[in-house]
DNA sequence: TTCTACTATAGGAAAAACCCCTTTTTTTAA
DNA sequence: TTAAAAAAAGGGGTTTTTCCTATAGTAGAA
């Protein structure tokens, strides 16, 4: 018997079809409807409270609303609603953004067909579900250990980006409008903050963070 | 009924499980068995005929063995099985590695059931599948307009590694055992070469095409 | 063996990057 | 509204990078 419903929203079609035929095989749960991003299922949840589950399996990377803001945006309107992160990739500061922004349940590539049903059951019976892997990452992100966030100004970030180009400095400055005295400045601050001695510490800490894409 | 077998090969279990209950669903296929990568899958074809299927699914990010590496040896080996990549991003440069290993079709992500159903299909009827994007991406590299492909010397990929990390072209001499004056020349063979202005262009370079990675 | 290609190396110079310290302008908050 | 904080800019200097041209040494081809 179809006691709960679940709304997958991924943006990788063949992923998304073939959760759901899984879904639907488990015996407690069935599959309201699918979305490819974050903007259409807070179209179809603002349509009609019909279409408002008990679950959402939610991906994280998908184009137009991303997977945080879009569990951001579910748990400040629909508290009830659980939220299960599906990404392929597991990357440590991703988890917790996911789990700060409400996941109840993070499931890692490397999950099971028996342990994605495990998850569902759990998370409607205790309210949340995570494996091994994400508690032990929660943990170290509580043991203070976690590098102490290091917050970037807009006018910062746009710099960095900047920087990951093979603009001159003098050129960075003329597209921010800036003296190239400020770049400077803006330069060695970053040194500072990222704890980096050139350009090329820069544009790493870039990358690596997803200020720039390569 | 059941006459074309298939293997999957794929890393990702959720995906690897999910796209199983979808071909056991087609009508005319039914999946062997599946692979964590492509070593497993070297293995089971070594260990018995029964084990060679008329179709593989192939991821081709995975550890140990990758699937173009994989695509090759069965090409090479078992030329009578057909293989077709399952790729989760859309890389132009790894299609056409894959499709050169041999690969009779290419699917993206944004692949439906229907459309999975239709490609193996058409593959056990015609040989091969290709969906309109890979066919664009064939028709351009075949007009030539495709770059021509550099070829890096042991010594410059060495170089550009090190050129990718926070050293001073000074420690980077010291590093590789030559002289600054040496290490200019590299650098400046290399602008040339890659056609790049400065150190960026070098870093981005060896990160895109995955000399060295963040 | 001489030519050629390739690797390693230099000198010299200009541009860019890096560094420190000070001043002006703008914003923020008491 | 006034003091403090933050952002922008400048002066002036060192180091590193970038660019150009030129020369040994060495291994393979003609």
């Amino acid at each position: 018997m179809k006691e709960f419903s679940v709304v997958i929203v991924d943006d990788h079609t063949l992923l998304s079809q073939a959760i759901q035929g899984m879904v639907d095989n488990f015996e407690r749960f069935k599959v309201l409807y699918t979305c490819k991003n974050g903007q259409e299922l807070i179209d179809r949840f603002s349509e009609s409270p019909k279409n408002i589950p008990n679950v959402v399996l939610m991906d994280i990377n998908m184009p137009i609303m991303n997977g945080i803001e879009t569990t951001a945006w579910i748990n400040k309107t629909h508290a009830n609603v659980n939220v299960i992160a599906l990404s392929v990739e597991d990357d440590n500061t991703t988890v917790l953004k996911m789990l700060k922004a409400g996941a109840v349940g993070y499931l890692l590539k490397d999950t099971e067909k028996a342990v994605l049903e495990k998850a569902l059951i759990e998370i409607v019976e205790n309210g949340f579900y995570h494996t091994k892997s994400v508690t032990n990452l929660l943990m170290k992100s509580i043991s203070g250990s976690m590098d102490e966030q290091i917050v970037l100004k807009d006018r910062e970030i746009e710099f960095l980006k900047l920087a990951c180009t093979e603009m001159t400095y003098k050129e960075v400055a003329d597209k921010m409008f800036l003296s190239p005295k400020t770049i400077d400045g803006y330069r060695n601050n970053l040194f500072i903050k990222l704890n980096v001695r050139n350009r090329v510490g820069l544009v790493m800490y870039a990358i690596r963070n997803k200020i720039y894409t390569p």
